[in-house]
DNA sequence: GCCAACGTTGGC
DNA sequence: GCCAACGTTGGC
């Protein structure tokens, strides 16, 4: 069964729209150092899950896009990179501590900033809209991501 | 740049 | 295993 996520990223280091330009418009979600939001990935995750791309810390977060998740969690390179910022030393390729998926653009679609996604009853629940969140991935329900879509459809300009 | 929230670390 | 100190996140 599908699942929804939302997942941050600052668009200073990967936005929607370097995930538009990546090859095959699939980028590897590389760098989380959290050990909930690595969970989520190597455990719950599934290909074809739905993700809100969310922009963080910059001038108007919110969610950007929709992609989605394709294949399984596999390890994360940058934690043996001794010249990465997220090399990690007590990692090693036999046990590797950092694992993540792969995601890949469906589309951009125009800002929902987070401001607007406050203002929504129907989003009230929303893990990411807690009071200090900090979580770079957080569970989507589904009459969340139906609610957001449905903000996002074009007809509502 | 501020600061609240919260995860991680490390001494005990 | 507790918990204070510290570092990071991220909206504002």
């Amino acid at each position: 069964m599908t699942q929804y996520w939302l997942m941050k990223s600052e668009p200073d280091e990967v936005s929607i729209d370097d995930l538009a330009r990546a090859p095959k418009q699939t980028l590897p979600w590389t760098g989380v150092r959290n050990y909930q939001a690595r969970n989520f990935m190597r455990d719950h995750m599934r290909p074809g899950d739905g993700v809100l791309f969310y922009h963080s810390s910059c001038a108007e977060p919110g969610v950007a896009g929709l992609a989605e998740v394709c294949g399984a969690a596999y390890p994360d390179g940058t934690q043996f990179d001794r010249k990465s910022r997220y090399f990690d030393a007590k990692a090693t390729r036999d046990a590797p501590r950092w694992m993540h998926v792969d995601v890949k653009l469906v589309k951009k679609t125009r800002l929902l900033p987070l401001r607007v996604m406050r203002e929504q009853p129907e989003l009230a629940g929303m893990v990411v809209l807690r009071p200090g969140n900090r979580l770079s991935i957080t569970p989507v329900q589904p009459a969340e991501w139906r609610a957001v879509l449905a903000l996002l459809a074009p007809e509502r300009g």
